[in-house]
DNA sequence: GCTAAATTAATGTATATACAACTATTGTAT
DNA sequence: ATACAATAGTTGTATATACATTAATTTAGC
């Protein structure tokens, strides 16, 4: 997250024991019960996307929270959105949108006009530069895609599922 | 998450189709498929999870990746820990070990000594008010760990199961 | 023994994040 | 109309992160 990503993420070691693939890349780990691994594991795994994401998005030049950025803009194009939308969807509220639309558009990869009818607020749209940058990013893809799959269509359906229901207390 | 989380999360809004739980949260959401979604699912959890600890937390005027450390130290109580050993216990190789054991020695959580046999490396262990810090988060921990129990036992063994899969390739 | 390589940790620096405080503009109540 | 509240973004600041560089010590080769 942050969760981030790199997110952040806790891990908890306790003890020597060493049972399955988690309590390995964390060595020696022993939780308390199922669902405190569950949620270690989450946060661990998100880290670990994160991380690939991180490096083929530098090659781009870009942070995974500004390709975000810029794919919700493409969401939305050719209609602006106002910074308040950016960051309802951005899901980390804390992380901070005028900063990091500041950097996309010293970028050129979006533009920022005040808006007219309301002049509080501020239109944000992406350009051609970061459409363009977007289906590069875009062609590479595949191979990040692939090592998804290295679990079933099923089980994707079902991890989806399950995580959904966990964040629905 | 961030994770974080606050994790660092990224996500992915391109349309206005709007389907289940992920997609609401995220507002107006598609994903090229169940993969990709999983992805940011688990990313989106990850940071749903960071925050939640990173607030409870913060009572205890700690980050969840002071909290980390404290928790690796307690694991190897009484015997001490290098800092590279608490390194790669962190997942995040790459959150700076030396800065996080520095802000948690100035609040006298651990205490850190230069070993006799070599003396390159420290041996950090945690203090008495160290462990006293945890026993008190400890025992408030229990709403926290139902909080994750609106999922089944069962579902979170499988959860564990495909998170570990997916990261084995 | 002396030099080169490896190990262990600390530091520098640019960027990012968390969170509070602030500015500007618009809406609302009297 | 004027004052007060709500909305939309920006800025300040302390802390954290990412990543490269540096420093100190130990190990190994010759």
């Amino acid at each position: 997250m942050n969760f981030l990503m790199d997110i952040v993420v806790y891990t908890i070691i306790e003890c020597t024991f060493i049972g399955m693939s988690l309590e390995k890349e964390i060595k020696q780990e022993k939780f308390q019960n199922e669902f405190e691994k569950g949620a270690v594991n989450v946060m661990f795994t998100a880290g670990w996307l994160y991380n690939m994401n991180a490096s083929r998005l530098k090659l781009h030049a870009i942070t995974p929270e500004q390709y975000n950025v810029l794919r919700i803009l493409r969401g939305s194009h050719p209609r602006p959105l106002m910074l308040a939308d950016i960051t309802c969807r951005m899901i980390d509220k804390n992380s901070n949108a005028t900063r990091l639309v500041e950097k996309l558009r010293q970028k050129g990869l979006l533009k920022r006009e005040i808006c007219e009818n309301n002049r509080r607020q501020v239109d944000i749209s992406i350009t051609e530069k970061g459409l363009t940058t977007l289906k590069r990013i875009d062609a590479e893809a595949e191979s990040w895609l692939e090592t998804l799959k290295s679990i079933t269509k099923a089980e994707a359906l079902e991890l989806n599922r399950i995580l959904d229901k966990l964040r629905s207390s």
